[in-house]
DNA sequence: TTCGACGTTTACGTTAACGTAAACTTGGTC
DNA sequence: GACCAAGTTTACGTTAACGTAAACGTCGAA
């Protein structure tokens, strides 16, 4: 194999996922590996691709999502009019991202009361 | 209707989802409103269970998830090896709540970076 | 040369979280 | 008393994100 490159099981294995997932997202349009015969062969940036598609998943993102914030680095934004929309889109992502921020870390205190709690809880137990 | 308490689509609006949802979620022992008559009567506990649970699915969460996060808060838990139990599945959350909150992060450095990238796009084209 | 590990395509199955539609009741109001 | 908005039950439909199985290719080692 092509040094540089991934076969389909070493990403899957490093990113815990099945190799039906990692196709499945070709499927749908989210990499395209080159071929080496049949084989697929997925370089760096595909990588790096389905690693920010996780990540995505992880805060309950959908593939379309994903798709579409990583694809705003790619710069083919042109003209004014692409980059002013372009930067209203992110303002909408970051509003919502610190929203869930904001969930998130509400949990969390959440969570220190709970645990407060239990041990008083636990205290009294002794 | 009783003063203290709210009807389906009180609730349905304020959360901004639908009353099939709402159904949806009682279906599911999510939730578990009084009747008068026929009628489903939502006290304000109903109606926080339900925040929480909506809060939950905008980080990605399953209503299961969500329903087992709320009830770590009520004390069913008495003896020391439930408590103790408890604590663990505390420290779990927290964990995935943290890696969440850093991709959050990760994320909103990214969207930073866009944004700038834009911006001095858009200088040269003054 | 026969495995076994790894890869491929094709295709049907599954689960969560509702959407949607039909058919019915019920309490006020014009 | 007819109507309408808001409620109800029942039931089938839908979408995303894969799981699972079958049937096949390939290539390096024993």
């Amino acid at each position: 194999m092509a040094t540089g490159t991934y076969s389909i099981s070493e990403l899957a294995e490093e990113f815990g996922v099945t190799t039906r997932t990692i196709r499945f997202y070709e499927e749908k349009g989210l990499v395209h590996p080159r071929r080496e015969g049949q084989k697929r062969l997925y370089t760096p940036a595909d990588r790096v691709r389905i690693k920010l598609i996780l990540r995505g998943k992880r805060i309950g993102m959908s593939l379309q999502e994903s798709v579409e914030l990583i694809d705003m680095y790619d710069p083919e934004h042109n003209n004014r009019d692409q980059l002013h929309s372009l930067i209203g889109t992110v303002q909408d992502k970051r509003a919502h991202l610190l929203r869930q921020k904001r969930d998130i870390e509400d949990m969390l205190a959440g969570l220190d009361e709970v645990q407060a709690l239990c041990e008083r809880g636990l205290e009294g137990k002794q």
